[in-house]
DNA sequence: CTCGCGACCTAACGAACGTTAGGTAGGAGT
DNA sequence: ACTCCTACCTAACGTTCGTTAGGTCGCGAG
């Protein structure tokens, strides 16, 4: 087998992405995801112990990304102000979702249809990554690099327009991930800072 | 029967709304519909001739009143500035998603569950929808209400900010639909007219 | 050569699905 | 009193679902 072939497991589960991201995961039956790979549903489990356990693979997976990324930004922007390391947890939210737009967006929408307890894990991992995003915009207002009188809106305003990407995203689209993170972190800046 | 009671066919489109919005179209089964109404699946089909006809009277009545609370903005605007239509649009958008949570979402994201046919529809009425904010954003580039350089990213950015209200919106939350819309209406202006 | 193993197959399971058929109860209108 | 009509019921249909059981094939290692 050579070396960086990417195991079966792994290929459902990419396969599995992509169509739980186009159909959501309810609507995608294990026959689908099968008959995309070109082999029969029962088969499949030979290397996958349930469905859901794919989804979880694919969640938990997507969602460790999103919380490497953003420590490494915040590492990288130590000594910075506010702005900057908001902007770098926005280049990272960015280059985590097009990086595998499928995985990112079953993070984002299919979550919920894990069962109740790891649906909690996620909920509770959810808030924590979101929780850096609304610290960075807290100390900017502190800071005076902000201008705003609700910072939860504002969070909750710029996290679904910088999530939305996931949905939306093509990767032969007009613009590379780098020119889009740009976009993205000019939309998001002038949002907060916007001159009052 | 009471003057204002409404239809039982009514009644079943509410409960189903807010089923779909919570689990999505696919995880919602017909006796999950029927037991929120304290009835047998089968008593539905009395007043439904289909669950897909039931998703689709929640998708049209939904994107029938986005599309006349956009009209009436536009009208209510004629003579202003491409900042004060956009404003009033967000501002008709945000209460469309308040005053009916369930369907805006389910309009916002179940509306690919639909028959090929219907989803065609759905997605040119979407886009028509879409467009009358990108033109306001473009006419404010050109006016220079709006400084920008890619009034398509900008759009896109926007429009996903405003939809996330119908995932996260709750009827008793602290803010108001009217503060919502000051809020949303303060960031979208900030987002497209940042001091460059 | 043979052994084991990964990858796949067919067949089938019970459960849940959307939906249909046919029947009952009660209230409103004549 | 009789007849609709609305609203609901139970029972069942065919299909699809996730999943299990058991078998086959080919290939690399000993």
């Amino acid at each position: 087998m050579a070396i960086d072939a990417p195991s079966r497991r792994r290929r459902i589960e990419d396969v599995a992405s992509a169509l739980f991201r186009e159909r959501g995961y309810a609507a995608t039956s294990v026959r689908d995801i099968a008959r995309a790979l070109d082999v029969q549903g029962a088969s499949l489990y030979a290397h996958v112990t349930s469905k859901e356990d794919v989804l979880w693979a694919i969640v938990d997976r997507a969602a460790s990304r999103f919380e490497a990324a953003a420590r490494d930004a915040e590492q990288a922007t130590a000594g910075a102000g506010a702005a900057d390391r908001l902007a770098a947890l926005i280049r990272a939210h960015v280059g985590v979702i097009t990086a595998d737009p499928g995985a990112a967006s079953v993070f984002v929408h299919e979550w919920r249809a894990l069962g109740p307890e790891r649906r909690a894990g996620v909920a509770e991992r959810r808030d924590a990554y979101e929780r850096r995003f609304r610290k960075a915009i807290d100390d900017g207002m502190a800071s005076g690099e902000f201008a705003l009188t609700d910072s939860a809106i504002a969070a909750a305003f710029l996290l679904t327009a910088l999530n939305g990407l996931a949905t939306w995203y093509r990767p032969d689209g007009r613009l590379t991930p780098d020119r889009i993170a740009d976009h993205f972190v000019d939309l998001s800046v002038r949002t907060l800072a916007g001159a009052t």
